[in-house]
DNA sequence: TTGCTCCTCACGTCACGTGAGGTGGC
DNA sequence: TTGCTCCTCACGTCACGTGAGGTGGC
């Protein structure tokens, strides 16, 4: 065969099998009398070996080697070939993702880009304190780049790093959120707690969405943190919650504030006093929990809250009776606010 | 600055520099008197630009333009540059899909990976009857490689080649589990459905155990599967998935068929036939449910299923009770597979 | 003779790396 | 004088594409 027809059987231009021949990777058997090289199926057969080889990625080089050398065996080759594979798909990845947060800040000109290639690198920095600086340099922006911020928060070990970063997102664009919600399912639990923590300080409706949404969420920490958020707004919904967080112990100081100012914004004081007290008289509820659930009782209001806190100091366990009664004494002087207001 | 300096500075070598000057991207504003490079801040600044928008994958031509040409504006660009990383990602993410596939067949000579390359490009193929001769000539082979396998069962529209397909798995290597047992919960409907065929006709522990676990998967599709292959291997735990189906209609013939073999091969008919009649006394079943409720009580044995249907021939509803006692005259005769082991 | 195919030689691509051979500045 | 830095020029990388200029075969 001639080098036209073996070029357009095996899809290849003729160029690149006089390339081959000039390597001595593939080379005709022979020639015609006017000097046209001449293709041997045995030429040919070799020809789709090398093409098959090639369309693993092997460099011509070492395509020489593996059909002429018996001794150079594939297995390392491939292990290579696939580290090196596995290598340039996760540089091109972070180019992309730089790429869409770019894109994400809608640049109009390339000093908007430049802007937001530098905020890149500053958040990536391994210096916390430049991160903390890039982070707070974004605060000027009419609408910082919510989901560059996002990701950086949900990579951020250091407190003071994630507070300004956090501080940062509450002014950033919906982008944010796009980010933060996926993450809430994310298979590492820190980034689950840091997705949530990051979402409470957002004020937007997609935000508190998510966030009663996670109070159903399969992670305590979660739910408890979203519950935190969603009672502070002063929605009902986080107040089941917030009571199994006062039973567990976890966080119970603030759950039982927020269950109080929740209660109250919703005019809802009595349904919850009277879940307080159901919780009491369950059987086997360990002592800390009950004490915790007396104390919770301590920032409910209304006339359910007084009768069962009445009853508890009658309680047979002396501290949980104790505790009634010093909530009760408590109550019945005007506390440090009603004096200042007075 | 002297090059040297400005090199240190930015990480890039001075031949770098001494290229970016050449195609004037950034050349310093003078020389010395020795005729060396002098850059000043401006000249730095510009060279950080430069190595900024490099970062996001910019050729230099692109950038002289970039920071010259005041109307070329990034939003096209960047948009272009996304797209040509996405492509890159594909084609580096296919070449790695083709190179695990070599992998996993443990070549030890460079016809071995040739043999794993053919048959990549023939189960690729356009054409099915190709596709469908690949994947039979994998049956010679002492382990096909049963990953490769697994993923064209899983994309193949053709019912004969995906047919092929999954005769040459049932004697492939244990690879095909770890690509069909994650296919189960794939989003695609029609995907589940292929993994689930191709998994219930693979014989060995692994196989058994997906099918086991898939009782009780969401889709019904692939709980039917499961329950129809399960059962047929004698197992009592697909029995209620098969009486749901017999209620369902879905496939409700092969479904009573294997719910009877089931049954007799685990000595459990009198609690089948228990469980159908109590379906069948429910109330509100719908008339069709009720007639497949019956019809499946003909391939159960044992007391339980005879006074089942002798008290059905009295049911109010004379279709169901002239099935019944079809049903039951059918049985006092020796059947044909009676007559033939006589 | 005309159109097609083939030949060799050689430059261009892309962003530099790596010398060779020489010079400036302390 | 010595060691360091800088200079220009030019080839090499990788797998070819694209001519230029010429020839073989029907």
């Amino acid at each position: 065969m001639l080098i036209g027809d073996v070029a357009r059987h095996a899809g290849i231009s003729a160029r690149m099998l006089r390339h081959y021949d000039a390597l001595g990777l593939v080379s005709p058997t022979g020639r015609t009398a006017g000097g046209y090289r001449e293709y041997s199926s045995d030429d040919v057969r070799r020809l789709f070996h090398v093409e098959s080889l090639r369309s693993l990625g092997l460099a011509l080089r070492d395509l020489r080697r593996a059909l002429d050398d018996p001794g150079f065996t594939p297995s390392d080759l491939v292990g290579e070939l696939i580290a090196s594979t596995e290598e340039r798909i996760a540089r091109e990845q972070e180019l992309l993702r730089r790429l869409r947060h770019v894109e994400d800040g809608r640049p109009t000109e390339w000093t908007d880009v430049l802007r937001i290639v530098s905020l890149i690198r500053g958040l990536g920095s391994d210096d916390p304190s430049w991160r903390q600086r890039s982070a707070l340099s974004t605060v000027a922006d009419a609408s910082p780049p919510g989901g560059l911020l996002a990701e950086a928060v949900l990579e951020e070990a250091d407190p003071h790093v994630a507070g300004a970063l956090r501080w940062a997102l509450a002014r950033s664009d919906d982008e944010a959120l796009r980010v933060l919600g996926p993450a809430l399912h994310s298979p590492d639990a820190e980034r689950r707690r840091r997705a949530v923590t990051a979402i409470a300080e957002l004020d937007s409706d997609g935000a508190t969405a998510l966030l009663t949404d996670a109070l159903a969420h399969a992670d305590p920490a979660v739910r408890g943190h979203a519950a935190l958020a969603v009672g502070a707004r002063g929605d009902v919904r986080a107040i089941p919650v917030l009571i199994g967080m006062v039973v567990a112990g976890i966080q119970d100081v603030e759950s039982a504030e927020v269950l109080g100012a929740a209660a109250r914004a919703s005019d809802v004081d009595d349904q919850v006093a009277a879940a307080l007290a159901e919780e009491l008289g369950r059987q086997g509820t360990a002592l800390g929990a009950r004490l915790r659930l007396v104390q919770a009782l301590a920032e409910i209001r209304g006339p359910v809250a007084d009768r069962t806190l009445e009853a508890l100091t009658e309680d047979p366990e002396p501290r949980v009776a104790r505790t009634a009664a010093f909530i009760r004494t408590a109550r019945a002087r005007p506390g440090p606010d009603a004096d200042r207001s007075s």
